[in-house]
DNA sequence: TGTACATCAGTGAACGCGCGTTCACTGATGTAC
DNA sequence: TGTACATCAGTGAACGCGCGTTCACTGATGTAC
């Protein structure tokens, strides 16, 4: 079989703009896809759209820079996310909790692309979006909402620097997310029972106070072990 | 300039093995001084050593295989390496600082190395090592020493699952690194300050005294900052 | 002591592959006169 | 109403590259007789 390229229309004249929506399309796709994105190819997203490699060059200057865009929509969607869940909230613990819950679980619906925003130093340009920064926008609401919903440790003399807080927070998540990701064979508890004793950990209250938090404010979520992709309707 | 291979000397009769054992150092030396390990190829490793791309198949079955073998060895190494620190203890809090500190320092020095151990899907065979539960050995003398040397929380009103209590420590640590590792230009705490604060955090202790610990378990080794390859002798 | 031979430790050239990037081009469609 | 032209949205072939893998080979060295 010769692999025939999908029959596709040129677009009509002034319509140019409409490759450019199918080129970051079907890269969200093949990020989302693939096994290792890190190895996406301009010719694999060329063959996806049905498009000569070359036309990709009147929309974008390379393939790094359509990962970039790419990814930069996906940070974004996550970002929305968080600030949804946390708009929800009633109170600094509330936010706290939906927050650290959109953003596992977003982690864990998008291995790919999590890994390759915050995950290793690997890009597509010579810039990784994470070098730039992605996190520290996200990490900022996080160590406000913790400042205020964490208790003192019992025995504690001084007060503890909230940055440093909710940089540990944020690690304990990073991690969470990416051992959740990579270990999947190993023997888990489930991926909400941990989110709850992550938070619970790092503000110092109980599980079950927190484990209330998540039920009453994401009610509608599906559960831990559901890791299909999730579908995504970007812009 | 025709780049020309380095001399290197035919090894005499029944001394085959020899070249094994250099493609195994070359391979371990590009592993940890490549910014994107990943990417290293056959041809790099026999270029490094100064010997013909097919020669490599007289000791290896393909390079997946060559890596695999050098990730098992720095896995091995970081076993060793943990468990001296832990030998210098006296109780399970000491055990478990001991550990920790090992694990974190170690992923720091060796961030390609680390990030193929124990970080994303991305392997040269088609199974990485973290697939087979690279970890979980580890894992196993954290959670018992996290049993031990964990504080119950002051409400509490049930004990909580030491294997769960040990994931999560594991997984602050795992963040831990990766961050570090990945967003460097951000403004980081001490190392030392942050493997502290995740150890007492998870002991429900106060950071003063973990830091005693730490201190008291191995006042010779560098400070966070030192982020140089520590060198690698093998077997 | 000499010599034929087997073995060892690699070599060197070649293959086909998919890749990024370039360049002149094409064919439909809108617009000016 | 007709027609020459400009523009737009791509195409298709070609390039050189580094890669993994193969295969017949080579040349030094030990060993049997």
């Amino acid at each position: 079989m010769p692999e025939s390229r999908p029959e596709r229309r040129r677009n009509p004249r002034g319509q140019g703009r409409l490759l450019r929506e199918q080129l970051i399309e079907a890269t969200g796709d093949l990020l989302a896809t693939l096994e290792h994105p890190e190895t996406l190819t301009l010719r694999q997203v060329a063959r996806e759209v049905g498009v000569a490699p070359a036309s990709i060059y009147s929309h974008f200057p390379d393939l790094g820079a359509l990962v970039q865009h790419v990814l930069l929509m996906r940070y974004a969607e996550l970002a929305a996310l968080m600030d949804t869940a946390a708009a929800r909230a009633t109170d600094p613990l509330g936010d706290l909790c939906g927050r650290a819950h959109a953003y596992v679980r977003w982690g864990v619906a998008h291995p790919g692309e999590y890994r390759t925003l915050f995950g290793g130093g690997i890009s597509h340009g010579d810039v990784s979006v994470s070098a730039h920064g992605a996190g520290e926008a996200l990490l900022s609401a996080v160590v406000a909402s913790l400042a205020e919903a964490r208790l003192p440790h019992p025995d504690a003399t001084s007060s503890e620097d909230p940055w440093e807080a909710g940089l540990l927070l944020w690690t304990g998540l990073h991690g969470l997310v990416g051992l959740y990701n990579d270990h999947g064979a190993m023997d888990w508890p489930s991926l909400d029972t941990l989110i709850t004793s992550t938070v619970a950990l790092h503000t110092r209250r109980l599980p079950e106070e927190i484990a209330a938090r998540m039920g009453a404010l994401a009610p509608d979520l599906p559960d831990a072990t559901a890791r299909g992709h999730l579908g995504d309707s970007p812009t």
